[in-house]
Order: structure tokens, then C-alpha cells, then sequence
DNA sequence: AAGCACTTTCTTAAAATAGTGG
DNA sequence: CCACTATTTTAAGAAAGTGCTT
């Protein structure tokens, strides 16, 4: 079955039980799962605004992420005129 | 096949940013 | 500058997907 049909589906179930999105505290996250989903979205979020802020200003941008400890992602993105 | 770690999809509220006017 | 709002973008939470290992 389609996902989107699913979650409609669930939707309708549950009428408005579904957890909306939470205001979230700056703190460390102890959820191990959870601090590793957002971790990957927030990454994706800030290698996009990395790649965006390049563009859009013509500016010369690195970022370097080590996550978990050990693993290294980076980005690099230069703009030659 | 099953377990695990990591990523993506979806909806939608939160947060960021662009635009406006004092 | 700053404050306010309108618009755009980001990301939470839940669940599904992907790929690797045993």
C-alpha cells in the first residue's frame, strides 16, 4: 500500500493524537535514537544553509562535522570569479 | 531472515529571513 | 538601527526505507 494512503489512513484512526512538532530546548538530546534522526536532518539543514549562503553571497565556505565521534562529514564550496 | 545503524518521507508547527515603516 | 509582520524554510516525531553484517 502506498505510504501517504497509510499515513492518511493513521491520521483519520487517530483524529489529532498525533504528537505535533515541540518547541525543542537547546540541550544535548539523551534519547540515543532520536539524537541520531535529528542528527542527520540537522546536518542535511546545515549543508544545504552552507551551500546557500555560497551561492547567495559569493562566499567561500567550509564546514567540517564529526559525528558520531570519529566519523567525519564535510563540505566545501567555492565560488571562483 | 533478522538485527542494527543510519537516512528519508510525511505533515505541519517552529524558526529564520525578507520586507516594511517608524 | 529596531520592531513588527508576512513569507519561506527548517526540522520534530513517527514510521518506513536502505544497506550492511552475521
Amino acid at each position: 500500500m502506498e505510504r501517504r494512503v497509510e499515513l492518511d489512513m493513521l491520521q483519520q484512526e487517530k483524529k489529532g493524537t498525533k504528537r505535533k512538532r515541540e518547541r525543542v530546548e537547546l540541550r544535548r538530546i539523551e534519547d540515543r535514537t532520536s539524537r541520531q534522526v535529528r542528527f542527520s536532518k540537522r546536518r542535511s539543514g546545515l549543508f544545504k544553509k552552507a551551500y546557500k549562503l555560497s551561492v547567495l553571497c559569493d562566499a567561500q565556505v567550509a564546514l567540517v562535522v564529526f559525528f558520531p565521534a570519529g566519523r567525519l562529514h564535510k563540505f566545501t564550496f567555492a565560488v571562483s570569479r
